[in-house]
DNA sequence: TTAAGTTACCCTCATATCGAGATGAACTCA
DNA sequence: TGAGTTCATCTCGATATGAGGGTAACTTAA
């Protein structure tokens, strides 16, 4: 449903007052996670002031509603989402390195209380990026880095005990919980974990992106077995890397991602057993 | 992020002025099914007024903001799915038979223009429910029923061509149609199948359930033992059905659900093969 | 009452997939 | 040069799945 169905478009129009309504704010944050040196990395902010002044936080804004007649400045949630990501971080969007970015919804956030000053509904998003430049502050941000999933001190998936997660500002030690463990399932059944590699990659580069999301050592064979016989996960550039592994080995071979967009058989991640219940 | 960070709380709410601010509305709308004669059906309401006027819709309405002091009447957004529900079917909220219903959040909607009047933010929700019963219209509705989805002529999952889904108000057929394929997904690998049926069911009427949200017949031999040997996914109730299937066959054994919250593992619908590239 | 048809529940069997381990060759580093 | 690491592939047993069969319990129609 919408606003008063009672009026139609023309009434509603003229008649038109902002005070009609309780105030909300809608906003876009955006979970963007890569890999850097093996390890699982978010974006992060640092907020330039009250409240949570200091503290670190998920990037986003304001959505651009573009005033009642929704005329030039009226954007899509995706597009507000890249947008923030450029604007506080200082990286290109389309067309620049984020243009190589997987972006999906993640959830919408709206308890009350979840900001002190007023109702804000946050539609939080997830990006999976390949490794980008370090981020420059920029927009409200007085800083900006990629920093390492492990150092948040973050709960385990599912655990969301208060006390364990205190370190980010708002609900965003939530939202990035929540998005930790979208990532963790996505891959499991789709390829995106090609999202996070360049254009081309290795079989074991693409296991350290799996092992790197899911926190946990795989099979090399098994897994090296896995992705060549899930028909469009990955194909063959015929190509070799130009270098073996950093402590020796063969020079592995190079693959691309193929056109499959769901895995089947999926990728199980073992751990799962454990949160069966 | 959030409003203006140059301003702390109190700078904030001494200045505060709605007019500072792109107007937007929130919304949640609900994607409800049920089964209903061996067919999923879909709760809609019959729009009393322009835009849309006399066309079905999904239940919905606003969220209650509460104010920028967010005091009383501020409500979480699953709570304000349920109390529409409630409103607008004449179905009792909490304590009765929307107690037990299973609510997840789908998804946020907010494309500009999909509002003619304004720009509305709708946060769909998902409702699985057992058998309930006829609704009857309140609030904004000027008509509420139990519908059958495949009586809408919806496009299949995943095939969004413009054209064959036009029957519903504003987006809501994109948003029935991502509530639809979100429930086949879930079935797969969580026990919400059970969220359908009643307090005690049979393996066949479970087979059912699943027969209906996939639209495809399963093996009933496999079937059985699959969902027995799937740990927490059902648990004996030592009983069996009073009689036996409407044309013949002995007393099914009931079941109520398990403990378990993913099932592993997961009854994997056999159309998937096709939905993979 | 009888016969025919339907169904729950259990079973078998061939195939597919998975976890764990082993092997050999290619490569890096000391 | 030698030791250690890693890629790529293979084997083997355990498990899961799809397809089909069989028996007994039950309904409906004759």
């Amino acid at each position: 449903m919408s606003p008063d169905p009672r009026r139609d478009e023309s009434e509603f129009l003229a008649n038109y007052d902002p005070r009609d309504y309780d105030p909300v704010a809608v906003t876009v944050d955006v979970v963007a996670l890569t890999i850097r040196d093996g390890a699982l990395h978010v974006l992060l902010v640092r907020r330039g002031a009250a409240p949570y002044e200091g503290m670190w936080a998920l990037p986003g804004g304001f959505v651009q509603a573009g005033g009642p007649l929704q005329g030039t400045g009226a954007e899509d949630l995706p597009d507000a989402a890249v947008r923030e990501l450029a604007e506080e971080t200082g990286l290109s969007a389309k067309g620049g390195v984020l243009g190589r970015v997987h972006l999906e919804q993640l959830g919408t956030y709206g308890s009350p209380g979840r900001d002190p000053r007023m109702r804000v509904i946050s539609v939080a998003h997830l990006a999976f990026a390949p490794e980008l430049p370090d981020p420059e502050a920029g927009g409200d941000a007085a800083d900006a880095a990629w920093v390492p999933v492990d150092a948040l001190g973050l709960a385990e998936s599912g655990d969301q005990r208060p006390g364990t997660t205190r370190r980010l500002a708002f609900d965003h030690a939530r939202i990035l919980s929540d998005g930790l463990e979208r990532a963790r399932g996505k891959l499991e059944y789709t390829p995106l974990a090609t999202a996070f590699c360049g254009g081309e990659f290795t079989i074991p580069e693409l296991r350290s992106v799996y092992e790197a999301v899911w926190g946990e050592e795989l099979h090399a064979g098994n897994f090296h077995r896995k992705v060549l016989s899930v028909p469009g996960f990955v194909e063959s550039t015929g190509a070799t890397s130009d270098r073996g592994g950093r402590r020796g080995g063969p020079r592995p071979r190079l693959y691309r991602a193929g056109d499959a967009r769901l895995l089947h058989p999926a990728l199980l991640r073992p751990s799962r057993e454990e949160e069966i219940r």
